[in-house]
DNA sequence: TTGCTCCTCACGTCACGTGAGGTGGC
DNA sequence: TTGCTCCTCACGTCACGTGAGGTGGC
């Protein structure tokens, strides 16, 4: 399971505690025995919890269909549940894409330090240095990256 | 600095302690008093760490520039650590966006289950209900979250 | 003087990591 | 029989959360 997966055993038996797991049967000797289908589940579950739930919130996920009585209730219950994990993903992606956007800016507002033997400016003074002035603009980034006050 | 970043008084004061931020000076009571700019740094700290990095891995980002003696040096250790980190970032948005098309092809396998009054094969038969044999493809969340199987 | 905020310990929590010491299974 | 894997405690860790009890500052 473990290495089937992108976790560990430690993780494995820390699912299976939280409820989100449970093996088809114990060995004489206690090695625990997954159906194959509990190895989808560890994936994932690793993939929820990659995007920001908790143990309780993916538990909860996998519990939602044993929660309800009829499948029409069961049905609408998940797509709740799943449209506001899928707005949560949405904001999570904005936020990655927007520092991407922050760490490229920076970078290509070093382009022109490449060659600095500057010892006037730098380090303290980079705000004052001609390549700095030339930004149209400074990212927020490299205010606290590079020490530049806009 | 915690109402005006989103984050909390204890946050503040963890991070001064890992040698993140550093008040400007103390009041005589002992209140800390921070310049503006440990505020954008916060901030920016807070966009890294949910971007999957350690708070050790945040320090030595901000730390990057102090720890080279020219300015071309410090500016292509900081470039390649932004490389890395934008690498990271790519590879998470990339398996948001996964996860976003796997819930939402969920959602739309749901579709048919909206007015299921069927207790024949739910909830344990759902894999044989016409309605979800009428699926192209079942997503593999579908068999975790619905238990069917492909 | 009254609140509200901030202070410092210090213990709790979540999701595991990491041995220690032992046994299973091919 | 020999390794390698898995077993169960049980303590450690990271990034805070959450009081307890006290003081600051307007």
């Amino acid at each position: 399971m473990a290495r089937l997966s992108a976790s560990t055993l430690r993780t494995v038996r820390f699912y299976e505690e939280a409820g989100i797991l449970e093996p088809l049967e114990r060995t004489p000797g206690g090695h625990r025995l997954f159906a194959h289908e509990e190895l989808v589940k560890l994936k994932f579950a690793g993939d929820l919890r990659h995007a920001g739930l908790s143990l309780e919130e993916v538990r909860s996920f996998f519990a939602t269909k044993a929660e309800h009585n009829t499948g029409a209730e069961a049905a609408l219950a998940l797509s709740e549940k799943i449209d506001k994990q899928l707005a949560l993903v949405e904001s999570q992606v904005q936020l990655l894409q927007q520092l991407a956007l922050e760490l490229s800016s920076v970078k290509s507002a070093l382009r022109g330090c490449a060659s600095c033997k500057d010892t006037e400016h730098f380090p303290d003074h980079c705000g004052d240095c001609a390549v700095m002035r030339a930004q149209e603009q400074v990212p927020k980034a490299l205010q606290v990256l590079w020490g530049v006050q806009s």
